[in-house]
DNA sequence: ATATAGTTTAGAATTATTATAAAGTATGAA
DNA sequence: TTCATACTTTATAATAATTCTAAACTATAT
């Protein structure tokens, strides 16, 4: 039990979320990270097994991505053709998406820019806007 | 048999795929519009049982989705957290995406601007571009 | 300690999509 | 025309991702 999970511990509190063995091991897998990390419920429910090895049910990987993403502390994101996708960097940002590879990349929000924006139907507000940037392989 | 219907007949015969009866009632729900239309596949299975009464089967609606986005008649929509999508309009464009609703909203290309743009990773080259502007209810 | 509300779990159910293999059909050659 | 053949359609089964369910378990406040 290190200064990390504790964090974590109150974290998860104050967020009215019980810490859990099995929600602060995933914590421990998702957020102590240098570099944001995109993947999926089976990416993370492999990484779990193999790497930690660690047999927590399915229902609760997917209960407790879902609960985090609530509270803001996951980003889901629909690229690709396939399942969901998460994102622990949840601020507002861009992907490079490989076609070939399925890859996603982040891009930070500084270095887009939009220079026209449309303007939006009647009744409605622009919340935000992401950028997929498809890339493949120069050739 | 109309006008419209022989253009289809060629349009398919042109690309390899025969002008079968399913083939060509999809090709008059989907291409004889007015505006683009934005639809799922269960979208159009509805509109060919309800609207025009007839039975196609589901393994054809998507066969025949799928040769017509192989052809490039069709484009492939992912956004927001359920199936996929489908664009008769194949052109480069980007959409407003109604969180609340669901709903899909075309802008032309020409409506948004992209002024800085990030450099690919290394040995990647950038395809293009999609945004897709969040929206909801004005308060 | 203990009651209670929140959590985890295995397995069933649901939903979207793809595969299979048999029956049907468009097409071009004879 | 007729016929062979390759392409299509179809119902059904299979697969895959996700959600539901209800019973067992556990963190927490009293």
């Amino acid at each position: 039990m290190n200064k990390i999970n504790i964090n974590f511990i109150a974290k998860l509190r104050t967020s009215g979320l019980r810490p859990t063995k099995q929600r602060l091991k995933i914590c421990d897998i998702l957020f102590n990270r240098e570099k944001t990390f995109h993947f999926s419920i089976n990416d993370l429910t492999k990484i779990l097994e193999i790497e930690h090895n660690e047999k927590i049910s399915l229902a609760t990987v997917y209960n407790t991505v879902h609960a985090f993403k609530k509270k803001g502390y996951l980003k889901e994101i629909h690229i690709g053709n396939e399942m969901s996708y998460f994102d622990t960097n949840t601020s507002s940002h861009h992907h490079f998406y490989d076609e070939q590879t399925k890859e996603l990349t982040d891009i930070s929000s500084n270095e887009v820019e939009i220079k026209k924006i449309p303007s939006p139907p009647s009744g409605k507000k622009i919340d935000g806007a992401e950028v997929i940037f498809k890339i493949s392989k120069k050739i």
